[in-house]
RNA sequence: GGAGAUAUGGCACAAUCUGGUACUGCAGCGGACUCGAAAUCCGUCGAGCCGUCGUAUGGCGGUGUGCGGGUUCAAAUCCCGCUAUCUCCUCCA
């Protein structure tokens, strides 16, 4: 939620910052005038409430001495029942105001990248393990049996896509046997690396109810990509961020606690509604998948740092897993509905001859905690927003795409990163396994 | 899932039956005493949010007794719905 003072003190430059996201120009307006008429409802409201507050002291009082105030009372039942209908109306143009705000996303960063698309996208950074030249390596050269994750998996029998529709429907799977492994062994090595690093290690509900989903972001707008609990307004999460973000909502927090950072497993659910056709095989895209995410509570003034900070973290999980990357920074119109400023790390799919996004690291700022009201004193010892980071560190299932891909050999079989190898018993390789 | 109880300022609690300025203590803040501190005494303060005025410390008004409604000139108090917590039962991993 942006700051109704900041919109109503900075109109044309929030206006233009809000056309940079996509926001319809005249949108602002409209909320603004709103917002005007709202207010004018009350300050009049509020005048005759004190009155009315006045008028009630009068009347106990005279009740208190005994005598008759019963003259006072029935002309105060006018002024009652037009409170009343004011009210009403203060509520509905509230509501209104409320539900315009709700729906305008973040005002990016100065230093955010003006463009309409991903294509405005700025390249930050690029890395390459030094011994890539022994591997695969489709940024030079594709040898020619190179094969595209989701074949190397069936034909090892560690990736059944098959009976995961069979069983659930299309984009769902189960990982067997040394697959199921590999993804264990990579998701305790990305918590470990990240506990190492300051974080926090959690275990979160995966059923969160609306207020959570509206705290971080995704509602209203996006209601309609949640997995709801059928008739208990409960969702599945689409990302631990928002268990996480959530876990301080309505809490004011020690100021020498800051920076806070939390990680956390989780499965991810996603309807994928807009997303009909792409990515249908393999492990890209679907609507159960492992996530570690990271997030982080700061004070206004470090979160910029922070976000750096995260993001390497999420870097480095691909650096010593041997995996080529690079981090784009998102422009105003490729961004999340709550970020300000976002660094994508995009991990490189040989099989497809592009980077595909791995982790989004984003500074929402105090966008989300002005929705969930979380709070610290700050030197002044006024209370604050605080900023709230968060990002993926990282998808588990598309780091076990880029293992295949990256690791695989020309007889089929894929050589295990090192780092991993000691969560899988010094197993070096993934052979075909048998199963049933 | 069933029964009962509870929810009030940072904490602990009173007022709820009988509607009318939300009590008191601790903590906090200021002061006295003291070389200083503790103890004691005096004073003061009750979050947050919204509106408005002001350059500002802030003033004024509204709101605020778990949440949402209702009744009333007026609700902590009466009525309806909900949530959370505790105890007992039930069920379980």
């Amino acid at each position: 939620m942006l700051d109704l003072k900041y919109l109503r003190k900075n109109k044309e430059t929030a206006a233009k910052q809000l056309q940079d996201r996509g926001v319809e120009t005249g949108t602002l307006e409209a909320l603004l005038a709103k917002d005007e008429e709202r207010r004018t409802l009350i300050a009049k409201v509020e005048e005759m409430k004190a009155k009315r507050n006045e008028a009630s002291d009068k009347i106990a009082f005279a009740k208190r001495q005994k005598e008759d105030a019963s003259e006072a009372i029935s002309e105060m039942q006018k002024v009652a029942k037009e409170i009343k209908e004011m009210d009403q109306t203060l509520a509905d143009l509230d509501a209104e105001v409320k539900e315009a705000a709700a729906h305008l996303p973040n005002i990016a960063e100065a230093d955010v990248p003006v463009g309409p698309d991903e294509s405005a996208n700025v390249e930050m950074r690029k890395w390459e393990p030094t011994d890539y030249e022994g591997r695969v390596h489709a940024l030079t050269e594709a040898p020619a049996w190179l094969k595209p994750h989701y074949e190397i998996g069936e034909d090892l029998g560690i990736l059944d896509f098959e009976r995961g529709a069979k069983v659930s429907g299309a984009r769902f799977l189960y990982y067997v046997g040394d697959g199921a492994r590999l993804e264990r062994a990579v998701y305790n090595f990305m918590l470990d690396e990240h506990r190492k690093e300051g974080y926090t290690e959690m275990i979160t509900p995966i059923v969160v109810n609306d207020s959570a989903m509206f705290g971080t972001g995704q509602y209203p707008k996006f209601k309609d990509d949640a997995y709801r609990v059928r008739d208990l307004d409960q969702t599945y999460i689409p990302t631990a961020e928002v268990p996480l973000t959530n876990y301080y909502s309505g809490e004011t927090l020690p100021a020498e606690d800051l920076p806070i950072s939390f990680t956390a497993l989780s499965p991810s659910f996603r309807k994928e509604a807009g997303a009909a056709g792409r990515d249908t095989r393999g492990l890209i895209r679907l609507h159960q998948f492992n996530k570690v995410e990271m997030v982080k509570f700061a004070k206004p003034e470090d979160s910029d740092s922070e976000l750096e900070i995260m993001t390497n973290n999420a870097a480095n999980i691909l650096e010593k897993l041997g995996l080529p990357y690079h981090i784009i920074t998102l422009s105003t119109g490729d961004m999340g509905f709550s970020a300000a400023k976002t660094h994508d790390v995009e991990v490189w799919i040989p099989a497809q001859n592009v980077y595909r996004e791995i982790s989004s690291c984003s500074n929402t700022r105090d966008f989300q905690a002005r929705r969930m009201h979380i709070t610290y004193r700050n030197d002044e010892g006024k209370l604050e927003l605080v900023h709230t980071l968060n990002g993926s560190g990282l998808a588990v299932g598309r780091t076990v795409a880029a293992i295949l891909e990256n690791y695989q050999n020309e007889d089929g079989t894929v050589t295990i990163p090192e780092v991993l190898r000691p969560y899988m018993g010094g197993q070096e390789k993934l052979n075909k396994t048998p199963h049933h």
